[in-house]
DNA sequence: CCCGCCAATGCCATTTACTA
DNA sequence: TAGTAAATGGCATTGGCGGG
């Protein structure tokens, strides 16, 4: 299979190409903790403590010993054998200093089953399209009739056009400043749904009317996380058939505008006076499917060019980071990358990284728990910031980790006093003189976000088939959808997301919800 | 827009390989 | 030989693609 000369694609191959020969130095400089990334990659480490105390030491610290796997255990074999009794013994000693990864409780999602809504499924589904829409412009999904709009070019005002195309035309609108090519001036056609999921495709060309009753039906059930498959159940009904097509477009016009706002919502959270923990999770494979892959490709790469060795890419992946005490967390996605296949996982670069934490991390107040990674060790440098770094390479998950009272700033031992001054489960502890404290490394805070958004996308079967240009907007509307759930959410999502895009600069209405052509929100 | 096709992938159950 | 990790079989879903 030839893949396809699109230009689109092709920049983005160059992209990988850039990252990849970008990365390479790193990479080879630090091989061996690659090997420990590897593991958390291919890994799925279990709880393991008393049945009874499983809860409780959840809580207070997670004891994870590392189940025994393919491929990396030999590894472990030939040089250090591992001594899992005595990693357990370290883990129990972990277990009595009662060190807690934070000393506020669990910031609970509201259960589904508990949550309450304004509408029932079946005060909805007895709308016409007629009341559909009056709902739906009503919570500002549609514009109010007769809005002004702006032209996406120039920002001038748009005008009503004389009508030109055709006898639908009677809701287009012209801005007078920007010409087209082959065309007088730049137009807008059906101007009143513009920025909305109506607008692209057939939705409201060829005489279609907008199926307004079924797509509210659909973000009823989108907002309490229906699975996709059972979709079509409830959004069609005798009368209305919504295509298969414009399903997964709606679903994708959603999915796209929760992760706008969720996105925008996370853009100024700043890690203040707290302890942060940081991860970078990439999407990864399950063992069979990546060596099958690595067959197939190889031969399909052979077939056109010897030279060429197989790549594979990365997508989806996200930066996450978390206070322990404050429970904000913020999940920025990262670029997507290309390596070699079978290679172990690639790092993060130190360069990718840093912005995103200047932005979000008050250096001089926060002390870390971060994951491992040359990246990230350097970044925490940078930074001024006592990192205190999980080992993911060994048995023994959640080292305990000592620093010197005095690489602290005063407002980061203000925030590290604060943490120890807790009776029952301190985050922090100082020693008798003060002179030093320790604090638990890790980044269990952040993985368990990671769990739960991907506990999400199982539930929806989103898991390892996001499709890789949605693999961001997919996880971050998951998130947004598990804090914020139910139809009246889906509804303000889509106004915040259409108010704040509808006729600005730049926000081509043609690329609504389209990943590949207005991501700049997403990596910005 | 509608439809059929297909590669990619997750997950469960079962089989095979390996080690003590 | 028994117990466990890894591999495999089988099934189901998703999303891209091309033609009508």
């Amino acid at each position: 299979m030839e893949p396809e000369e699109d230009p689109v694609e092709l920049a983005m191959e160059r992209d990988w190409q850039a990252n990849l020969a970008a990365e390479e130095a790193a990479r080879q400089k630090a091989e061996d903790r690659w090997d420990a990334v590897y593991l958390l990659e291919n890994t799925r480490s279990t709880v393991l403590c008393v049945p009874a105390l499983r809860a409780e030491a959840c809580l207070l610290i997670m004891v994870k010993i590392r189940s025994k796997k393919f491929g990396a255990a030999e590894k472990l074999k030939h040089s250090a054998k591992r001594d899992r009794g005595a990693a357990r013994g370290v883990n129990k000693q972990h277990h009595k200093l009662k060190l807690a990864c934070s000393s506020t409780p669990q910031q609970k999602t509201v259960q589904l089953r508990d949550f309450q809504q304004e509408w029932f499924f079946s005060d909805i589904v007895g709308l016409t399209d007629k009341q559909a829409e009056m709902m739906l412009r009503r919570f500002g999904v549609l514009p109010k009739k007769g809005g002004v709009l702006h032209c996406w070019q120039c920002g001038e005002r748009m005008s009503q056009a004389s009508s030109s195309t055709g006898a639908d035309s009677g809701d287009v609108k012209q801005c007078c400043n920007c010409k087209v090519p082959g065309r007088h001036y730049l137009q807008l056609r059906h101007s009143q749904v513009a920025w909305t999921p109506f607008w692209q495709g057939q939705g409201c060309t060829r005489g279609y009317a907008p199926k307004y009753a079924a797509f509210l039906r659909l973000c009823y059930c989108l907002g309490v996380r229906t699975p996709p498959d059972a979709l079509p159940h409830y959004v069609n009904d005798t009368k209305t058939q919504v295509g298969r097509d414009t399903l997964r477009w709606w679903v994708e016009a959603v999915r796209y505008a929760l992760a706008y706002v969720e996105m925008k919502e996370q853009k100024d959270v700043l890690l203040k006076a707290d302890g942060a923990s940081h991860l970078v999770v990439r999407q990864g494979f399950t063992a069979r499917h990546a060596k099958k892959r690595q067959r197939t490709k190889e031969e399909k790469y052979r077939k056109k060019s010897a030279k060429d060795t197989p790549k594979q890419a990365q997508h989806g992946r996200v930066l996450v980071m978390s206070g322990r005490f404050s429970k904000k967390t913020v999940v920025r996605p990262l670029p997507h990358t290309v390596q070699k296949r079978g290679a172990p996982g690639g790092g993060e670069t130190f360069r990718e990284i840093l912005p995103l934490m200047t932005r979000h991390i008050e250096s001089d107040s926060v002390v870390a728990a971060s994951d491992s990674g040359s990246g990230l060790t350097k970044a925490w440098q940078a930074l001024g910031v006592p990192a205190a770094q999980a080992r993911h390479g060994l048995d023994e998950m959640t080292p305990t980790v000592s620093f010197p009272s005095a690489c602290l700033s005063s407002k980061q031992a203000r925030t590290v006093r604060k943490a120890a001054a807790v009776k029952k489960k301190p985050a922090a502890q100082f020693s008798p003189k003060k002179r030093s404290f320790r604090i638990v490394g890790g980044d269990n805070q952040c993985e368990l976000q990671i769990a739960v958004g991907k506990n999400q996308l199982r539930r929806v079967n989103a898991l390892g088939r996001m499709a890789p240009r949605h693999a961001h907007v997919t996880l971050l509307a998951a998130r947004r959808l598990l804090q914020n759930p139910g139809l009246r959410s889906v509804l303000d999502t889509l106004r915040a997301y259409r108010e704040d895009r509808a006729g600005k600069v730049g926000c081509n209405p043609a690329h609504f919800a389209d990943v590949l052509k207005d991501s700049r929100w997403l990596f910005a």
